[in-house]
DNA sequence: TATTGTTATACTCTATAACTATA
DNA sequence: TATAGTTATAGAGTATAACAATA
């Protein structure tokens, strides 16, 4: 049994997460989703309307980066821009049906190749403790 | 028992690891070592010496990519260069003993504030799934 | 010719600063 | 005044193209 030791832990992570998104950065194709444009795009599906603050904390950018992605994604109909009617300031993105079929593994390149790779590659226990570290690396980052 | 539906792991997967990244990318502090010379640092420390091809095929950047990074790590005298004898055309990088001491958990930023948190709110089974989790993310990083 | 590496230039992503609008 | 968001500008990180040196 390895002792686990907390540097060699986080040495590890460092490592593979840094070269696992810099291959997936490599998968830009014309028309694909960009990378933060993916990401903000499965925020809004697994947890539902956001607004512009709540969608740059949980993203780890400022809201001034996210603008950008934010303005593609509403330019290109898969997401929704509604004012808060409770308060004027706010505006809450909600997911359109086209930005969740932009999202499906066959539209989407990057989660597509990683779930092919998965599914023709690992194993069910390994898929096991790729799910169960997900929300560790969560939890890590908002601990950090 | 969870499916554990590749799609799934690939989507849950995606997300944690662009949160992390950013938010180690916020540790930018004077004189700190940036993401891509920690990456590069921790390579050599862990696989030995490498030549700039092979490094930059480990990063998943190009080998144009790599250069300002070796540059910065070279200049600060944390690897070396050193001429290949049996081909005039590689270059070898090694780690210096300073290289070393800056990769150390007191030197280094991210690392260290990695290790704190892992260290202060994870228990040894989570840190044992993510131990575990690393090699089979560096693996679906190969095999996109 | 093919491979290794460098230099020059450009694009993507994110940051900070300054601003407007609403509370 | 404080908060939500936008616009403008800059920096980090990576890409492609063109090149030089060696195999």
């Amino acid at each position: 049994m390895p002792a686990n030791e907390p540097g060699d832990v986080a040495a590890a992570l460092f490592l593979s997460i840094g070269v696992l998104v810099r291959r997936l950065r490599q998968f830009q194709a014309e028309g694909d989703l960009s990378l933060p444009e993916t990401s903000v795009l499965r925020r809004l599906e697994r947890g539902g309307p956001a607004t512009v603050t709540a969608l740059a904390k949980g993203e780890q950018i400022s809201v001034q980066s996210i603008g950008s992605t934010l303005a593609a994604l509403e330019s290109r109909g898969l997401i929704e821009r509604r004012s808060d009617p409770a308060d004027g300031r706010r505006a809450v993105m909600h997911i359109t049906r086209a930005g969740t079929h932009a999202m499906s593994d066959k539209r989407n390149v990057r989660i597509g190749r990683m779930t092919r790779a998965l599914a023709d590659g690992f194993t069910p226990a390994e898929l096991a403790q790729l799910t169960a570290a997900a929300p560790l690396i969560e939890r890590l980052a908002a601990s950090i």
